[in-house]
DNA sequence: ATTATGATAAATTTGTCAACTTATCACTTG
DNA sequence: CAAGTGATAAGTTGACAAATTTATCATAAT
C-alpha cells in the first residue's frame, strides 16, 4: 500500500519513537492522529481519542511512541515533509538556478499560507513545535538547508552564480533571509504581503549570488 | 527638565492619547508606568498601582490615556526609540555605508539580545504589541526602513552601492531580512547564534547591494 | 477652566476542586 | 513472545463563583 510519506524527511531515526520501527500500527496511530489533530487540532484531542478510533487502548499507543508529543512530531514531520517535497521538486528541477531560486521563496510563502489558511490546525502544531522545540524543527531547517545548497551548487557550476563567499555562509544567509515565510508566528503577522516580499526578498538573494 | 525621551519616535501623535498632549502629569505616568512595567511586567501590574505610585486616583490616568493598552504602547514606544537612536547613530555616522550597514545589522542584534536577557519584562511587551497589533510597532517599523533608507541612498552616492534596483523595493527587502533579528519571538529562538547571523546576513545584503 | 476623585458597571483574572489526561506497570491473551 | 489491556499515580484542565481590574461618569475643589 502506500506507506512511506516520509521520505524527503531528516535525519536518521526520529525522536521519541519506541517498539517496532516498522510496524503496521505505527502507520495507522500516526494516520489516526494526523486526522484528528487535524479536525480538533493538538490540545483538544487525547491519546485516547486517537487510539479508541482504531480500536486500542490509549495504553498500546506508548508501546509505540514516548509520549504524545512524539505523536505530534510523527505528525509534525509528514506535514513538514510535503512542504519539503514541492521544494525539493523545485531544487531538482532542470531549469536555471535563479528561476529555482525564486520559485523556492515562492513556494515557501504559498505554502506556508496554505497552511495557515486551510490547515489552520496543522499550522498551530507546527508552531507549538517550534515554541517548544521539537527536535522535528531542526530536522525541517536542516532539509531546506540542502535543498538551498543544492540550488546554490547547481548555479554555481553553470556560472550563474559567483564562487567566491564560502558555500556555507552563503547557504545560512539564505536561509536567514527565508524566515520571515517559513515561521508560523512571522507568517501570522505578514500573510497579507508575503507574496509581494518573497518576490523582493529572493530578487536580493538574486543580486548577492550574481557573479 | 529633560522631557522629551520620544522624539526619534514615528509618526505626528501617538495613539490613544486623550487630553492635554504636553502635560507634566503624562510625563510622570508613563515614568511610573515604565518603572513599574519593567519590574513586574505588563499584565502584573493594575493602571491603579501607576496612579497610586504618584499620588493620583486611576480614574485620572484616564484624562491621558485611552486605555492601560495606551499607557503600554507610550513605554513602548520609549523603549523602541532607545533601539532606534542607537540605530539613528549609525546611520548617521560619517563612515562608509557599507561598514554602516554591517553596524546597524549587528546593533540590531545585540539590542535585541540585549533586551530579552536583561530587561526581560520590557521585551514582553514589545512582543505583547507585536501580537496584539499595536501601532507603535507599525511606526518602528517605519523608522527603520528611513533608516535603512538613509544609509543606501549615502551608499547609492558614494558609488559604494548599485543604483538599478528601485530604492523602495531595497529597502522593503532589507528590512524583511532583519525580520530575525527584529522580532522578539525570532529572538527567543535563535539568541544562541544572533552575532554570527548578523553577520552573515549583513554580508549577503552587501554583495546584493555592491555596484 | 483645569485638576482631580468616588462610585460603579462591565470585563477579566484568580482560586478552588472535581473531572480528565498522561504515562507506567503488572498482567492477560493467542 | 508479540499483541494488547485495566488499574492507577501524577499531572493537567475545566467550570464557575469570588475577587480584582478596567474604564466611565457625574461631580467636587481650586
Amino acid at each position: 500500500m502506500e506507506d512511506n510519506e516520509n521520505k524527503t524527511q531528516d535525519g536518521p531515526e526520529p525522536a521519541g519513537r519506541r517498539g517496532p520501527p516498522e510496524h503496521e500500527r505505527r502507520v495507522q496511530i500516526i494516520a489516526a492522529a494526523d486526522e484528528h489533530f487535524r479536525r480538533y487540532g493538538y490540545d483538544k484531542t487525547t491519546v485516547a481519542d486517537i487510539a479508541r478510533s482504531i480500536g486500542l487502548s490509549s495504553a498500546y499507543i506508548y508501546k509505540f511512541f514516548d509520549s504524545k508529543q512524539a505523536v505530534g512530531e510523527a505528525v509534525c514531520r509528514i506535514c513538514l515533509g510535503r512542504i519539503q517535497q514541492e521544494l525539493a521538486a523545485i531544487a531538482a528541477e532542470d531549469t536555471p538556478a535563479i528561476d529555482r531560486i525564486r520559485r523556492f521563496y515562492k513556494s515557501l510563502g504559498a505554502q506556508g499560507v496554505q497552511l495557515l489558511f486551510n490547515e489552520r490546525k496543522l499550522h498551530d502544531i507546527v508552531a507549538a513545535a517550534i515554541d517548544g522545540r521539537w527536535l522535528v524543527i531542526k530536522g525541517h531547517e536542516k532539509a531546506l538547508l540542502a535543498l538551498i545548497q543544492q540550488i546554490v551548487t547547481d548555479g554555481r557550476a553553470s556560472g550563474e552564480f559567483e564562487r567566491k563567499t564560502p558555500m556555507d555562509e552563503t547557504c545560512k544567509a539564505i536561509l536567514q533571509t527565508m524566515q520571515p515565510f517559513l515561521h508560523p508566528v512571522m507568517l501570522e503577522q505578514n500573510f497579507d504581503d508575503i507574496e509581494e516580499n518573497t518576490g523582493v526578498v529572493a530578487n536580493l538573494v538574486l543580486r548577492s549570488l550574481a557573479p
